[in-house]
DNA sequence: CTTCACCTTGACCATACGGTCAGGAAATGA
DNA sequence: TCATTTCCTGACCGTATGGTCAAGGTGAAG
């Protein structure tokens, strides 16, 4: 068994790209309809004529639409909860929430789509991952909590309430990606150049950082 | 005909009531069953159901269910648009931030649909309200700015991007409304009680005010 | 070559949805 | 009272959707 699932691992076989190759543009194009049309918006059949696969196949690899929209919004959270790592092991709120800001605009460039299709899933009361609201998302945000407060403690911030700073971080980095058509129409209808993505991250950076007193 | 309209002004008459009422009824439920399940979730029989009517009878005082949301969508601009007014007239951004912060986080815990909504449609692309986007937001965002760039000037608070705070400032209010339930489960499931959302507001200003070296 | 597990897909189905309509009820004004 | 306008609604329709299925294709192993 653990012999077969080396050798295949080391030379793939041509049945397994196949598998793992239509469910990754599966869900590339679900990602994608799920954020433009939200999930009752959404088709089975515009999802996998984007992915240049006929319907029938979609419920080959995903049982239901739900399970396909079930997989996107995970796969979300996991790069969400990824970017919390640069908290960690920062010695102050200047390094810690500096590098987190950072993440998270990066991942509102990079990931417009996804962030779109979980403020959705939030805003609909979170049928699907409520769950992971309880326990993964409690859990990262108390122990966060814990450090801001200790960085209060410590005199490297303001006292702040950390819960609410949290909130604003949030609330500020998905705006780009979840407001990003608005902001798009007030820059004349053009996507935020690099240099703009760079004023905005430093805005955002300098006002967060000033506002709790860390610089 | 002026005549007639002061006198059914004044004296209303069952007919104009009815259809004011019923109008009402159809927009407030429209608003909740949109916001909590999206345009493409949203179905005029569960919008008829929750405002008491048959659903043909929706159809009497809205064409299509696209009218109907387009009027959602409306209504709720405007109160935005209304909120915008603690802005003017504000000797500095301690005032007229200060103010616009309560403003808008008052409405986003009484009018959270309304602000689930709006957001949805712009997450969307803004299919309906694009033209509002180009023309009126636009406007009011230039002025804002000018307002802002002008205390600057002034020395009143520090040289920060207006932009860029207008968008935080947009960002962290609405985030109390679109993600109140993500916030919900965060509070143990609770609502935000009075002292909590007391709390919030003061958060948020005393960051926003002091990101902006305007205290 | 044969076998077998895996993949592909056109055709099909039941359902639910937005929207229509005809005919009747109710209110208003003369 | 009568005529007219407005309002109400059950029944209906065409369409689009999520999902199913049976039949066939394809590559790898023996």
């Amino acid at each position: 068994m653990s012999g077969d699932a080396q050798i295949s691992r080391l030379k793939p076989g041509r049945r397994t790209d196949i598998r793992r190759e239509n469910e990754r543009a599966i869900l590339e194009a679900a990602e994608k309809v799920f954020a433009e049309a939200g999930f009752g918006g959404a088709t089975m059949q515009l999802i996998a004529d984007m992915a240049g696969l006929p319907k029938a196949n979609l419920h080959y690899y995903f049982a239901t639409k739900e399970d396909l929209y079930r997989r996107v919004v995970q796969q979300i959270f996991e790069i969400w909860l990824d970017a919390a790592s640069s908290f960690d092991d920062a010695p102050g709120p200047v390094e810690g929430i500096g590098a987190y800001i950072d993440a998270k605009m990066d991942i509102s460039r990079t990931h417009p789509h996804g962030s779109k299709v979980w403020a959705s899933e939030v805003m609909h009361g979170a049928p699907v991952i409520q769950d992971y609201l309880e326990t993964t998302l409690r859990d990262w945000t108390d122990g966060r909590i814990a450090v801001i407060q200790r960085w209060i403690d410590e005199g490297k911030m303001a006292p702040i309430n950390p819960r609410h700073l949290l909130y604003m971080l949030w609330a500020t980095t998905q705006h780009y990606a979840d407001f990003g058509h608005q902001i798009q129409t007030l820059n004349d209808g053009r996507p935020l150049s690099d240099k703009e993505w760079r004023d905005a991250k430093a805005s955002v950076k300098d006002m967060v950082l000033r506002g709790i007193g860390a610089i």
